[in-house]
DNA sequence: TTTGAAAATTCCTGGTT
DNA sequence: AACCAGGAATTTTCAAA
């Protein structure tokens, strides 16, 4: 086994049965197993079997429903970066971070930025508050804002598989 | 009426019971109607009444699946900002890295940068194929890159209301 | 192993009060 | 909004490929 095969160690490629039955979720997620199983030409307990399999096997991590943030009222998008001081350890950067409603997602990275921060607010002002905040957290040094004019994609949804050799 | 009402409209505050739905929903997408109406004290039938006039109001725009990405194969995710050529419309963009399956955000922002596109790739050479088709976009004059480290908080589901007078 | 069919249970979804 | 009833969907069991 080479040293770096846990680094890049891929996941077993979903069963095509199994794929098609994850597309069909990730479109209506409260389809009946029949109607499934009629695109993928299973019958309905099948299906269930496989979903089944799917959610133990963690591939599948459970069912949500697809909101439209503004008409609940999350009308500003943005993207803090955040500076932080040399030695903050990510459990302590997500013990804070995730404290805050606002947040989407929080992600360590690379190059001068030590964490990406994506929040949605109810307008600037509340923005502004969130930001603050953030600054205002011991382990930030400094934060660099950048606020969503208009959401072009928004495709949080998992594909079922690497697209084949894209390029 | 003021200026700028239309810019800053909030929209109604979600009904309490309604609220209460969608974060089951959230929760769980495909729990029964009884089992939704036991937590918020309705009754089935009144929990699809609701649940119904939510997907009609738009507020509920669907039911998906939440997966594992990394168990499907996309390893690593990257956050790709984009400096464009001065008159480039959010149209022509959009069309162009619409046509990305890596793509998960794409949002056009404020300052230096005028696009931030949010990938998740197999692994590495496949991110560098991405960054280098991006580039090569007519629009596109150069990229900076930044890789994800670790995944802080992922939280794509949109909370039912802002946190009030967060601070 | 994984499937399809059938049975029992539970759920959905109208109409009514 | 709750209740009720008829029709569907779910889920378990069982037998076959």
């Amino acid at each position: 086994m080479s040293a770096d095969a846990d680094l890049a160690a891929a996941p077993d490629p979903l069963d095509p049965l199994d794929a098609a039955i994850v597309r069909e979720l990730a479109l209506d997620a409260r389809a009946t197993y029949a109607e499934i199983g009629k695109v993928v030409a299973l019958s309905a307990p099948a299906v269930k079997r496989r979903v089944d399999r799917l959610l133990d096997r963690g591939v599948i991590r459970g069912f949500t429903v697809r909101l439209d943030p503004a008409a609940l009222g999350w009308q500003t998008e943005a993207f803090v970066e955040l500076f932080c001081h040399g030695s903050t350890s990510p459990a302590t950067m997500r013990a804070a971070i995730a404290r805050y409603p606002e947040v989407v997602t929080a992600s360590t990275v690379t190059g001068d930025v030590d964490l990406v921060v994506q929040v949605r607010t109810s307008d600037m002002r509340h923005l502004e508050r969130v930001v603050e905040r953030l600054a205002a957290e011991p382990f930030v040094a400094r934060t660099r804002s950048t606020v969503v004019l208009s959401a072009l994609v928004r495709r949080p949804d998992v594909p079922p598989a690497p697209a084949s050799s894209p390029g």
